[in-house]
DNA sequence: CAAGAGATCATCT
DNA sequence: GATGATCTCTTGA
């Protein structure tokens, strides 16, 4: 393996897709307590701009939303359904509200205690959904506005590139309030990877 | 295996 | 007062 190096502003500060697209392989890192979890990212999802009827900051700017203004690289968590966390990656420059939200992740390091996060041990199902990867990494909203690389969670490149032709393009999954942008297609995948959330 | 419903709460109207 | 960028369990074919 290549020495791992791990991405900063520059790699985020990019058109949305571009990065949505470029985190397939790159490898998702928390430290938690002692150990140190980590996956490989295998799905993403691109929410962009106020335009974007899927994305939170399609009705402006509120409490909530304030971290999508921020700058490239930092961290967006919010919760779902009253229940569970996602995990974003802010994207673009400062007030473009952008982001890529991690969808899955195919477990590598710190299995065991992804396995007691999650309360299961079926591989396949530790970190294939949203709010499975978030579970499993240990990852709350005390992590929101975070700015990566931190010691506490970054995102590395080691040298698995993924090829334009294993990269599979769909609708978002659970988006379809947006209107016409619920058929965009802004979710990315890793072609025949066991590890995504849906087929 | 597919479809449906319930859990549960911060955020916004 | 309504609504989700979800997950799990139950039901029934």
């Amino acid at each position: 393996m290549k020495r791992p190096k791990k991405l900063a502003t520059a790699f985020f500060q990019r058109p949305t897709l571009t990065v949505a697209r470029g985190l397939l392989g790159k490898y998702l890192v928390v430290e938690h307590g002692r150990e140190t979890l980590s996956g490989k990212i295998v799905e993403t999802e691109a929410y962009r701009g106020e335009d974007d009827l899927a994305c939170h900051t399609s009705k402006g700017r509120t409490k909530r939303t304030e971290t999508l203004y921020k700058k490239a690289g930092t961290i967006y968590v919010y919760l779902v359904y009253g229940m569970y966390y996602c995990l974003n990656i802010v994207t673009e420059k400062k007030d473009f509200p952008s982001a890529v939200l991690i969808r899955a992740v195919e477990p590598r390091g710190g299995i065991a205690r992804m396995e007691k996060n999650r309360k299961i041990t079926a591989l396949h199902n530790l970190a294939s959904g949203p709010g499975k990867v978030c579970e499993a990494f240990g990852i709350t909203k005390r992590m929101n506005g975070v700015v990566i690389p931190s010691p506490h969670i970054w995102v590395e490149d080691r040298g698995e590139a993924v090829k334009e032709e294993d990269i599979v393009k769909a609708p978002r999954v659970g988006v379809a309030y947006a209107g016409a942008c619920a058929r965009y297609p802004w979710r990315f995948y890793i072609k025949s990877n066991e590890f995504i959330s849906k087929k």
